[in-house]
DNA sequence: TTACCTGCAAAGAGTTTGCAGGTAG
DNA sequence: CTACCTGCAAACTCTTTGCAGGTAA
């Protein structure tokens, strides 16, 4: 209950109007103590099963995309149709598990920072990503 | 002329028959120099250009997916709409401008080993692929 | 009241599939 | 001759868009 109220108060500072639907869909991304990675389907899922009323996916996907540019959400790069996203927005990485379609944090502290001896001219550095694919082991 | 005929071996050897369409694939993407970024769209432009007769879309993603599943061409992870490939399969990294929306090679050289110290139980790495995200300086 | 938000359905992009006809060996 | 390959269109999945009606401030 507490948490709802930070949550319209979050909304509301970064311009963006705490309807219910933006107040269920934080919720189910943010109330948790882990990191929690996800596609569009996964979220709808979990929505469908949390929230009486269905919100519709049109609305999913704008509030996702409002998030993201916001800064509470990241996108991750991997080649799948899908885009996933992550509720962990401090810079780190990931693992792929092929096997089972999921992510998994890699933090930083797990690998030397990582330095890029080659410049692009005209261009500046945004992001370094990396990708770990792993699988099943045998 | 005489990469015609080597194209047709290394076909043949992989067990795919060699037809017109995969000569000609193999022409736009293994007759250069330089190392290709693509995206199937890509292809299928060049391929109306150089190719009289046209290839159907359904028989450049066979042929490309073939040529993947052989190890001829390497996928790359962005979070994009799009798939794209590589004819360049040792193991190296991206740059990729998000202004042009194109890959740079970033070759192994240009950073240090990457040590991954975080281990999943039951699984093994697969790849490590690192991401170089850059955009117009200024 | 007004600007913003939601939900639906339709549209759009990229990719895959089913199948009839064609071709390599 | 037979297995494999191609081309077309339809189907599918994920995502975006247009718009009428709803809601927050």
């Amino acid at each position: 209950m507490r948490n709802i109220s930070q949550f319209t108060e979050k909304l509301r500072l970064s311009g963006l109007r705490p309807t219910k639907q933006r107040i269920s869909i934080c919720e189910a991304l943010f109330d948790r103590n882990d990191t929690f990675h996800f596609t569009i389907n996964d979220l709808t899922k979990i929505l469908k099963r949390k929230v009486n009323k269905k919100i519709s996916i049109a609305t999913v996907y704008n509030t996702v995309h409002a998030f993201k540019n916001k800064g509470y959400l990241k996108q991750i790069s991997i080649n799948s149709d899908k885009s996933y996203f992550d509720t962990n927005v401090s810079e780190h990485h990931h693992f792929f598990d092929e096997d089972m379609n999921k992510l998994i944090d890699l933090e930083n502290e797990y690998l030397d920072k990582i330095k890029i001896k080659k410049k692009i001219p005209g261009k500046k550095i945004k992001s370094v990503e990396v990708l770990v694919k792993v699988v099943n082991n045998k």
